[in-house]
DNA sequence: TTCGTATTTATACACTTGCATAATTACGAA
DNA sequence: TTCGTAATTATGCAAGTGTATAAATACGAA
């Protein structure tokens, strides 16, 4: 008779609600927003369902907190993957496309999320926001590094022109992130980021894949 | 008490079906393939839930079904679209790529769809193929346009570069699509189109922005 | 060690979901 | 016109859904 009752541990918030999110994640990942019920999340997190309604007053307010998690999460990964390279300003713009398009960054898991996401991305203000602020960290960023590769060779461009081959730029890396992640067997490895470099160089009129001498 | 029973209409099998289709197409754009229920596809279609089951055996059916009627209808439109330009090879490259990155195939709807049913696409073994099927289509199209345009311009190119490009740009123009309909305030309009020709252009190294002499 | 309480589990409820089946009705064939 | 039957509606059901609430328990403070 003794249906033993389960036993449990207590942790932190802070460790709890990321164990949440990340399940949530994982199965959005798997089967969208709808399919990441509240039982399975909490299964996956080994967790009984009750405890999300402990931290997160609503499911909503989980698959957002996930959402927002999981953005600044990419734009960090990406950021700080890039910024570790030496080099010319030329070597720099190359990196970041490079990184961009290669694994982790580059992955169908990634893609999985935003293409679950989307739906709700485009209904749900909140998100909207989020999305449209790592959209424009990116640009924003990539814009500089464009300026400083011309810059660094001697071309002068002005603002609108500038404006417009980073909105060119930023549309073919974040495509080609889609395509690759859509369809990782497309694509020889190393072929996307070369692709991408090979692009963002024709666009802007500087050749990117000759590397600057490294030691 | 006269709950007058529902009065309807008689139509034949391929009209209910594909008014179940559009229907289906529809909110899967809008909620997903789970969020469009039974239900609210068979109201969308201004019919009882019941009928369902009586053209589709499940829910499954009708899904993949409507699946393979966006997918035929897209690639169709795209391919009659762009036939109908004159011109040199070079013309008919830039033709293509300026029509899969214009309304109405470059479509925030249509994007929605693809994200919507990305899910399922990955699982589902008979979607899948329909997915490559449609992909290697306009991929093998897209290489016989690049091929014929640099004969033309009296370049030839091995058989290996020819399938090279033929991914590049292919990547560059899904990835585009893709952007696009994500955020399709991101572009003013008719820049989209002009990034695709021009990238396309860079990466297999001929100018398709200048047209040819055209009466 | 005891005790208080935030954390966690357990249970329940109202509603939605896909699917099944019985009851009606439109419409072509005779 | 009548009549048969396929098309359509109406109703029901078991499983799954998000959320609410009560009961139990781990663990730091005293």
């Amino acid at each position: 008779m003794n249906d033993a009752r389960r036993k449990f541990k207590r942790e932190t918030a802070d460790q709890r609600k990321e164990a949440l999110i990340q399940a949530t994640l994982s199965l959005v990942a798997e089967k969208g927003v709808r399919g990441a019920t509240v039982r399975a999340i909490a299964e996956r997190a080994d967790v009984t369902q009750g405890l999300i309604r402990h931290y997160f007053s609503t499911k909503e307010e989980l698959v957002t907190a996930a959402y927002e998690t999981h953005m600044t999460e990419m734009t960090d990964l990406t950021f700080t993957i890039a910024a570790k390279v030496q080099g010319t300003a030329r070597d720099h713009l190359a990196a970041l496309v490079r990184t961009s398009l290669e694994p982790p960054v580059a992955d169908p898991r990634a893609v999985a999320l935003w293409a679950s996401f989307l739906n709700k991305v485009q209904q749900d203000a909140q998100m909207k926001a989020t999305h449209e602020r790592t959209y424009a960290d990116f640009r924003d960023r990539l814009q500089d590094l464009i300026r400083a590769a011309l810059d660094e060779a001697g071309q002068s461009v002005s603002d609108t022109r500038l404006h417009h081959l980073a909105t060119a730029c930023n549309g073919v890396i974040d495509g080609l992130w889609l395509e690759g992640g859509a369809l990782p067997d497309a694509f020889a490895p190393g072929e996307l980021p070369g692709i991408g470099v090979e692009s963002v160089g024709a666009i802007i009129g500087l050749d990117l894949e000759q590397r600057a001498n490294q030691p």
